[in-house]
RNA sequence: GUGGGUGUAGCUCAGUUGGCAGAGCACCGGGUUGUGGCCCCGGUUGUCGAGGGUUCAAGCCCCUUCACUCACCCCA
């Protein structure tokens, strides 16, 4: 037996609706805010993710997979939409007809991890990105949008946090001030935070080792550091996200593991998914599309994690799966060719309709009719056949009614209208 | 990449000191020659994850390996 790959999965009839449930809210919500879809590639040159996402970053040394196409070019299954999207905006000069472009995309992203609860090697993301818009009211709007979309998936078992990390100017000196006090600890940390202190030392102050915990209690905090002009920002993200009655929580210590970010960092987090707390998270990155060789325009964006979404959001629909409007039963050959025409043609009419088609008693297709949960069975037999009728069930009611069967497609819109 | 747990029917799982491969659910058929759910009767379903070893004999013991899973790391 063939077996799919490790860390993939297949999403099966009975999950996916619940998905498409989701993928639905998403799209019609998103597109009141103003957001447009975009489709981009899932593979790009290994280049652009590893300036967009930063060399020394986890995804992008040991995370991506990449590999040499037939001529030999390095290329990559993304690992995240981010930097296609700004790729694109640059490429197209979509800031040439109108900076401000909001924008969004679902699909599945990849990386090379150890599988876990909530975390595959291919998983899903619902992304969006605002290009062209520096002011703070968009951070909190995204913010509120993202909040009433779990609202209306009935996810509430979430917190969100929030960050500043600050901008070019104001953040090396926290991150002097912040490798000082690490180099001074240096021996009380634990080994992943020795690593962390060269690489990232953002990173050492949400380590969970007691330790570490301890040795950071009088770390800076970046907060203290942040330049006015970020500093008012974030004060007004806070009080616009006040406004629109979103909850949230300050949280100091909140990193964001991408190279990219400035000001805004934000994440929703969940208790119901185990060691993955994070569904969503995101932030402001003023300076990635010119790095990326555009033009001088804020950003800002996130993501969600369908896969973790989907599992909190199954708590609250069991089943989404959709039930036929009629099973039609047939009972002998001519009786067949009936139910086949019309359950073809009631199909092609929209309404939902089935049958059995290996002749099996009635019985058996009382019961099939019973499992695929439809709402009507339609029994073709002789004697009513004879009488240019049929017999009409209502499964829930058992009442049973004949029914011409003389343009049958529209004797059954009417009756199901 | 590191550590723990688990692999037996489609699913959930029993399987004694090593001695014929099991149950419940599901599925199919019948009880009802034309009526679902409840009930009763019958039936189908196995590379016991894979490979090797010990033994008269291995689901069980030993070695190797793979997968799944949880956690670390990191992140959605």
């Amino acid at each position: 037996m063939i077996q799919l790959i490790r860390g993939f999965k297949d999403i099966l009839p009975g999950e996916v609706e619940l998905w498409q449930f989701i993928e639905k809210q998403t799209t019609s919500l998103f597109e009141d805010f103003g957001f447009k879809d975009i489709r981009i590639p899932i593979m790009e040159r290994t280049e652009l993710f590893s300036r967009s996402i930063g060399e020394e970053t986890d995804i992008v040394e040991k995370e991506m997979y990449t590999f040499a196409d037939r001529k030999g070019d390095l290329i990559t299954l993304r690992p995240e939409a981010t930097a296609s999207i700004v790729r694109s905006y640059i490429q197209h000069r979509l800031y040439a007809t109108d900076p401000v472009q909001k924008l969004y995309t679902i699909g599945p992203m990849f990386r090379r991890e150890r599988p876990q609860k909530g975390r595959y090697r291919q998983f899903y993301q619902i992304d969006a990105e605002v290009f062209g818009v520096s002011s703070p009211l968009m951070d909190a709007q995204i913010m509120f949008m993202l909040m009433t979309l779990f609202t209306r998936l009935s996810v509430t078992d979430c917190t969100a946090k929030i960050n500043s990390l600050g901008c070019p100017d104001c953040r090396p000196a926290f991150a002097t001030g912040l490798s000082q006090l690490l180099s001074a600890k240096a021996d009380s940390l634990c080994e992943d935070c020795s690593r962390r202190s060269a690489k990232n030392p953002l990173r050492v102050l949400d380590c969970k080792v007691p330790a570490c915990k301890e040795a950071m209690t009088d770390a800076p905090s970046i907060l203290d550091y942040l330049c006015s002009d970020c500093r008012s920002h974030f004060d007004s993200v806070m009080r616009h996200l006040t406004i629109l009655g979103v909850s949230f929580e300050l949280d100091k210590c909140l990193v964001r593991g991408l190279d990219y970010y400035t000001r805004t960092a934000f994440e929703i987090q969940t208790s119901l998914l185990g060691a993955q707390s994070a569904i969503a998270g995101g932030g402001r990155y003023d300076g990635l599309v010119k790095a990326l060789g555009g033009p001088d325009i804020p950003a800002i964006g996130f993501a969600i994690g369908i896969d973790r979404l989907a599992e909190i959001a199954a708590l609250n629909h069991p089943n989404l799966s959709r039930k036929p409007k009629v099973f039609i039963a047939a009972l002998g050959e001519t009786s067949q060719t009936l139910a086949f025409e019309w359950a073809s043609k009631l199909a092609s009419a929209g309404i939902h309709a089935e049958m059995d088609m290996a002749g099996r008693s009635l019985k058996s297709q009382m019961k099939q009719a019973d499992r695929l949960g439809a709402a009507h069975v339609l029994i073709a037999g002789d004697a009513e056949l004879e009488k240019g009728q049929a017999l009409l069930r209502n499964m829930a009611t058992k009442d049973q009614v004949p029914v011409p069967v003389k343009d049958l497609v529209e004797e059954m819109q009417s009756r199901f209208a």
